[in-house]
DNA sequence: CTAATAGTGTCTATAAGACAGTATGGT
DNA sequence: ACCATACTGTCTTATAGACACTATTAG
């Protein structure tokens, strides 16, 4: 901390990536832009640091904001902050981006304050604005890396769930296979992760089988042992 | 990202919490403050983001400044950023962190430009200025979490080190002891973790013992399988 | 010599993964 | 009837942790 006064005019903005899961495919919700620069292309929610506000409670202003979201995200963390100089051609903007996920929701209602916002399959966006693919990529790769180490994945779930949607929330974020036996033992063996409601579903699966029991999210902040992706030699060295 | 103009002034600073171990104990390195608000107490080597400069630039800069290292940090990366209205007296202030490790250094140079400066065991910090208590304690937390799942525990160390050094370093992060003999085992076994110098040091330790085998840092960037803590029920519920 | 350290061997408990098998319920 | 699904059982292998043991070197 040195001498106030001489420091350089700076803008800071609060950007979300929003993460849900739509059939079977990873979602993030993006807006389109109605102002230069980048009018009309797509960019992630967000907007600028209102005074008197907190970082998180600006990214939760804009997500539920911008996006027309009524429903609050299950959880919300911040993910980085990304200060190129040159990643917005008006002037110096440093913007802290949160990362949220959410269970599958309607599609966000077009208000009048919400541009068009929609959930988009991360393997198959459009141009983003800014740096904001970087984000969303940088986003995805901490929700993968969560859900070994944290209960998170039941953030993607409603209140209550069955184990296979939960198997199929990892393998969606992972983009794995997972043996569903296995996986099962595993997620009911790991102290806290899920507690059984005593229900299970009306029905069997849309193809047959049993009525599956229902869990709710326990009350772990960390799964030990956590649930480890296989390993993958490229992302190890 | 909405209409331009009507955004509040704000300033952002990069600070660093630049981590390193003495005498068995994790240090962290900060600076007395000559200016207000805080004058005379200490705070994190840190200070306004320059013109034209990336966040990462920033906090190299500010460490090597400010601090007097003369010596490069074997790792930094971001640690978040903190941006709640009331942390600086003066005005509107967001402080982007950089979590920083470093092998033991000789003791900061007081120079020109640097300011009182000096490694603190954190377990026995002075009060510090702004929220940096905060966020020191932020970066010891996700230094304890990196040391499971990367190689970063050799960032502490200095180019070639045994095993022994290695286990001092998870003990002293962690606060826990290990079995030497089960963590010697385990570090060999881990792919691209460590390899061999060929070399050994060139006396056995100060109360005796073998030469120890040198090890370089290899090129893993992810341990697997992971060097877990012992469970601490209270950190998982 | 004694004590401390480096490194290895071995045993046990636990966990991961492969695979099989049973019961249920939709079509 | 058929088949996908929800589990559960069992076997094999890998890993973690406890413990013991040998070899080496400082003092």
């Amino acid at each position: 901390m040195e001498d106030f006064g001489l420091y350089a005019p700076v803008a800071v903005t609060v950007d979300v990536v929003a993460l849900t899961i739509r059939d079977r495919r990873l979602h993030v919700l993006i807006v389109e832009r109605d102002a230069e620069p980048y009018a009309g292309s797509w960019a992630l929610p967000g907007g600028f640091l209102g005074p008197g506000e907190d970082l998180a409670e600006a990214a939760r202003r804009e997500l539920a904001e911008e996006s027309g979201l009524g429903a609050r995200p299950a959880h919300i963390e911040q993910l980085g902050s990304y200060g190129d100089p040159a990643r917005d051609p008006r002037m110096r903007v440093v913007s802290v981006s949160y990362l949220a996920f959410a269970p599958d929701l309607p599609d966000p209602r077009a208000g009048a304050d919400t541009a068009t916002a929609g959930w988009h399959a991360v393997d198959d966006l459009p141009p983003l604005a800014f740096d904001h693919a970087r984000i969303v990529a940088d986003g995805v790769e901490r929700a993968r890396a969560k859900l070994e180490y944290t209960p998170l994945a039941t953030a993607f779930a409603g209140a209550t769930f069955t184990v296979s949607e939960l198997r199929l929330i990892y393998e969606t974020v992972w983009g794995t296979r997972l043996h569903a036996g296995n996986f099962h033992r595993k997620v009911l063996s790991v102290p806290g992760f899920v507690e059984a409601t005593g229900g299970t579903t009306e029905t069997g699966g849309t193809r047959g089988g049993p009525r599956a029991r229902l869990y709710r999210a326990g009350d772990a902040r960390l799964l030990h042992p956590p649930l480890l992706r296989p390993a993958r030699e490229e992302a190890i060295r």
